[in-house]
DNA sequence: ATGACGATTTACT
DNA sequence: GTAAATCGTCATA
């Protein structure tokens, strides 16, 4: 069953636990039904988190739907070449999302497949664990690019979201620690705001205890459970 | 109008 | 591990 608005209205912090274990769902133009289960999210936290879109309450066309009511969709193209997906979260206003990092996924892998193929590496030679295992990953398996940023997760005929019918992960399957991909300039780029199911294959960076070490000191160590 | 820079992925050494 | 690919976005002027 579909995610209702309770579910998305929550702070990005919960937003990112509660969306593990939940099912994202895309029916493609072309009739196709993809889908995969949140293995991996990550939190950004608005007007005060330096490494996110909406640091300062940066309100520009890009970044309109983060100020949207929970459940609405936030996609940005990135690197002149993939897009990456949100969900936004928190009371409207509040430009709080959470980064979709890694999807297991569940249904159409032939079709992801064909949509990941390049010359070099064509649909047949593609695992499962290649077709989702990273936010731009995720966008391209499931054809989800900035046409569909600022749409409501919640009435959207054709991308939303099912949370398991088992319920939200339990604390102790979790891994939680810092962002991926945010410079190390700010100190909120080693604050534990990475989420990920703990030993599944399908996620984007695992980091050993010890490169968790070098690269944040104890800093992290701190504040986060490793593998 | 212009320039610097990505919430990344891939291929190659 | 390092480097290239590639262009929309945003701050500056």
């Amino acid at each position: 069953m579909r995610a209702d608005r309770d579910f998305y209205a929550h702070d990005s912090i919960t937003l990112a636990q509660r969306l593990l274990g939940a099912r994202l769902v895309r029916l493609t133009e072309s009739g196709d039904r993809l889908s995969g289960t949140i293995v991996e999210t990550e939190a950004y936290l608005g007007p005060e988190d330096a490494c996110a879109h909406s640091y300062k309450n940066r309100r520009t066309p890009r970044t309109e739907p983060m100020f949207a009511v929970a459940g609405t969709a936030y996609v940005y193209f990135t690197y002149g070449m993939h897009h990456c997906m949100n969900v936004v979260a928190a009371e409207e206003g509040q430009p709080q999302a959470v980064l979709l990092r890694a999807l297991e996924p569940t249904e159409g892998l032939e079709i992801m497949a064909t949509h990941r193929a390049s010359p070099k590496r064509p649909a047949s030679k593609l695992r499962p664990t290649d077709l989702c295992s990273g936010p731009g990953k995720i966008c391209q398996a499931l054809a989800i690019d900035r046409t569909l940023s600022g749409v409501d997760l919640v009435t959207h005929e054709r991308l939303f979201i099912e949370p398991s019918p088992a319920g939200p992960i339990a604390a102790a399957h979790l891994v939680n620690d810092a962002r991926i991909g945010v410079g190390e300039a700010s100190a909120w780029a080693f604050r534990p705001l990475r989420w990920h199911i703990r030993g599944n294959p399908h996620v984007s960076v695992v980091r050993s205890p010890r490169t968790q070490e070098n690269r944040s000191g104890n800093t992290i160590q701190s504040q986060c459970r490793s593998e």
